[in-house]
DNA sequence: TCATGATGATCAGCATCGCTGATCATCCGC
DNA sequence: GCGGATGATCAGCGATGCTGATCATCATGA
C-alpha cells in the first residue's frame, strides 16, 4: 500500500472481507481494465487514508517521506518528477509536510533557487509507522495470490502506469 | 478502458511508449501496489479523458451510459449503488448528461419520487464511439500479457476494488 | 562580461469534485 | 393513517490540482 492521489467518488468502504451492504461492480464496467483500477484505487484510497488519518499524516506525504528517506535531501522538481506531481502542488504539499514538521526546506548549497526538502527524525518515526500500515494492508489485500501472480499483477501495474 | 472517477495529480502523459520526457516511477515506492494503482490510474484517467474531451463526454458519463444501456433505465440511486458513486454526485452528473442530451429523467410509473434515467439515441451513439476508443485502449495497454495473464490481472483488480 | 533563455519556487485565482446536512415529497409497514 | 425509510435536490464547505504570472537565480554562448 501507499497511495498518492486522492480519487474521486470515495465511498468510505471497509476493509477486506468488506462486501456487506456493496453491490458487486457490474460486469458490463469490470471488463475493463481502466475501471477497475479506478475502482480498486477508491477503494485502496479510502482504506490507507482512513489508517493515515489516525496517525495525522495526509495521503500524498507518505510518498514523500519515502522517498526523502531513500534518497535523501532533494529539490520540491525532483521530488515531484519522480512522483508525476504538479509542482504548484507540491509547493502546498510540502508546505504542510513543514507545518507538521515532517520535513524542512533548508537552502540548497549549489542553486540558491532551489531547496533541499529534508526529512526530519518525527518525519522517520511516523513514516515507519505509516510503512508498517502499508506492508500489512499490502498483505492483506494480496493473501490470495501466490508469489508468481503477484509479480504479474506487479508487472501489469507498472505496464498500466507507464 | 472507461474510467469514473478523476483522480488528483494528473500530469498529462503520452499513450503506450510514452516515457520520454518520464522519469521512471521509484522503485522503494513501486514495491506499494496501492502506490501502482495509484499511478496506473492517474495515466489511464489522463488517456481516457483526453479521448473522451473529443467526443464532448466527460469520463463519468462513459460509465452511467454503459450501464444504462445494459440494464435498461434505471434511479440515480440505483446507478449510484451500481457505480459507488454518492447521490448528490449522481445528480450533477445526470444534470450535465440530460444537458448533453445523452440520457433523459422520465417518471418513475411505480414510484413518483423517483426517476427513470433512460439513455438517449444521442447517447448511445456517443456511447458506442467512447466504447469503441475504451476497446482500443484496452487492446493496446494489455498488448504485452497473454489471455490467461490477463486473467489473473482482471482478477486481482476485481479482489482490490472490492 | 553580459544578455538571453531556462529553471526553481511561489502565488492568486479558477475549476472540479465529492461530501455534509438539510429539505421535501413520497413510499411502505405497522 | 402514522412514522420511519427512501429518492431527489440544493447550498455550502473543503480539498485538490492546474493555469498563468512573477521573481530570483542559473547557465550558455556571443
Amino acid at each position: 500500500m501507499l497511495i498518492i492521489m486522492k480519487p474521486a467518488a470515495c465511498v468510505p468502504m471497509p476493509l477486506l472481507p468488506g462486501g456487506e451492504s456493496l453491490e458487486p461492480l457490474p460486469e458490463c464496467l469490470t471488463r475493463y481494465t481502466g475501471f477497475l483500477v479506478a475502482k480498486a484505487h477508491q477503494r485502496l484510497f479510502s482504506i490507507f487514508a482512513e489508517e493515515c488519518r489516525k496517525q495525522a499524516v495526509e495521503v500524498p506525504h507518505a510518498g514523500i517521506l519515502h522517498l526523502l528517506q531513500e534518497f535523501g535531501p532533494m529539490s520540491q522538481q525532483e521530488l515531484g518528477r519522480k512522483l508525476r506531481i504538479d509542482r504548484t502542488t507540491m509547493v502546498k504539499i510540502i508546505d504542510a509536510l513543514e507545518k507538521h514538521k515532517f520535513a524542512r526546506r533548508k537552502n540548497h548549497p549549489q542553486d540558491r533557487r532551489a531547496y533541499l526538502v529534508e526529512i526530519t527524525d518525527a518525519g522517520g518515526k511516523v513514516l515507519a509507522i505509516v510503512s508498517k500500515i502499508a506492508e500489512r494492508m499490502e498483505a492483506e489485500l494480496l493473501v490470495r495470490y501466490s508469489e508468481p501472480e503477484r509479480k504479474i499483477i506487479r508487472r501489469a501495474l507498472l505496464t498500466l502506469a507507464g
